[in-house]
DNA sequence: GTCTATAGATGGATAGAC
DNA sequence: GTCTATCCATCTATAGAC
């Protein structure tokens, strides 16, 4: 905590930790707020009052509406893609170079799928990047149009552990892979739950990664 | 063609035709661009210079903007869950009631993989069906948690094929085929295309639903 | 039925006081 | 740095002339 000097009671006075904690606020809020109710239909007004600062900071801090979600999109993609990086080094590590298809597609489903859970702190930052997809700026989409730099290991890694198969067949595949991933809306699991009659409520995430592996190896080995 | 009678030429004429013209020109430029820009960012005044019509014909022949939204949706969800019924109960035919999974599978992901074809007339309608479900109204959204009943047969014929199956896990491994079927995307094709630097560049779609049914079932049959 | 004009609401952004 | 007040653009929807 940084107590203003009393000898500047008089001047306006300046606290750094206030000030990043007025960005965090609006950061989180706002990464919220997308996360639950969708890009477009969040206003700055709507995230400002959420975050309980005033109006005019979303600007001030971030320069613009675009510009915060740009933020939000870089460091989170940035940080599950790391996580997923870090999985499929290892496992290439373990495996002499040469990962096999399973270990290769827990280290692309793994992190992902675990953020789901609610009793960590990333489910909220996962729904955003999911919404990020459908719903992002152009910029946003650009982004995730042309750099697939994180994707490329992946696919280099399948392709070596499947020299056999046509390589656009491992590219469809991948696809396939991704579509699995990106339907893990809140909205698909509540129909999802509705159509098993809550026979799908789940709370193992773990489990939930093997469920993922076990379908896409399946896919990716007959 | 309904020439209007020269003794009302002095009555401002009433022509049916030219009515239901403007209807289906609305209903079809609302469409084209919902598909490939989204709902949020579609106003109405793009639709109504899109279809060459005026400002104030989305409000007389539909209501209002969002009551135009959900007629397309309803209107290109009907169609496409008909299809599919088709299919699935030609196949329970077929099979003396009892299809096994991959033709389950074939009526689930055949129509709208088959809709992806450009040189059909259907693409604009399944990549507007696709955008729904993340950028709908609060009305369509609904609509999809709580209207499961065309999913419901695909669920139990699934159940029936594989009866040694926790039924969990069949609920789980549908989910997943729809995550596959979800992510066909205009964008999500220009990413896997720039991934693959164009191998995947697809123009037979009867080779798609196959690699697709056979992905989806290597995942159920393991 | 069509169209123009506009009402009425809401949004992003910013100037200027403190 | 913070906050209020406000500008200005844009949207949906509708009234009213034709």
């Amino acid at each position: 905590m940084t107590e203003p000097d009393p000898a500047d009671a008089d001047i306006e006075e300046v606290n750094p930790e206030s000030q990043a904690a007025t960005r965090n606020l609006v950061f989180a809020a706002a990464e919220r707020l997308f996360a639950v109710h969708g890009f477009q239909k969040v206003s700055v007004r709507d995230i400002t009052a959420e975050a309980g600062v005033n109006l005019a900071s979303v600007n001030y801090h971030f320069g613009s509406k675009d510009a915060l979600l740009l933020e939000i999109f870089r460091r989170r993609t940035a940080e599950l893609n790391r996580a997923r990086a870090r999985i499929l080094h290892e496992a290439t590590d373990k495996h002499q170079g040469h990962p096999p298809v399973r270990a290769i597609l827990e280290a692309l489903i793994g992190p992902p799928v675990r953020w789901l859970d609610p009793n960590g702190e990333r489910l909220i930052s996962l729904q955003f990047i999911i919404r990020s997809r459908s719903e992002g700026t152009e910029e946003m989409r650009a982004a995730l149009r042309h750099d697939v730099s994180h994707l490329r290991r992946f696919a280099d890694a399948l392709l070596a552990a499947r020299p056999e198969l046509a390589p656009e067949d491992v590219y469809w595949r991948l696809h396939f892979v991704l579509g699995m991933l990106h339907n893990n809306r809140f909205a698909e699991f509540d129909r999802l739950h509705t159509l098993s009659e809550g026979l799908t409520r789940e709370e193992d995430f773990e489990g939930l990664v093997k469920r993922m592996v076990d379908f896409a190896e399946a896919g990716f080995l007959r």
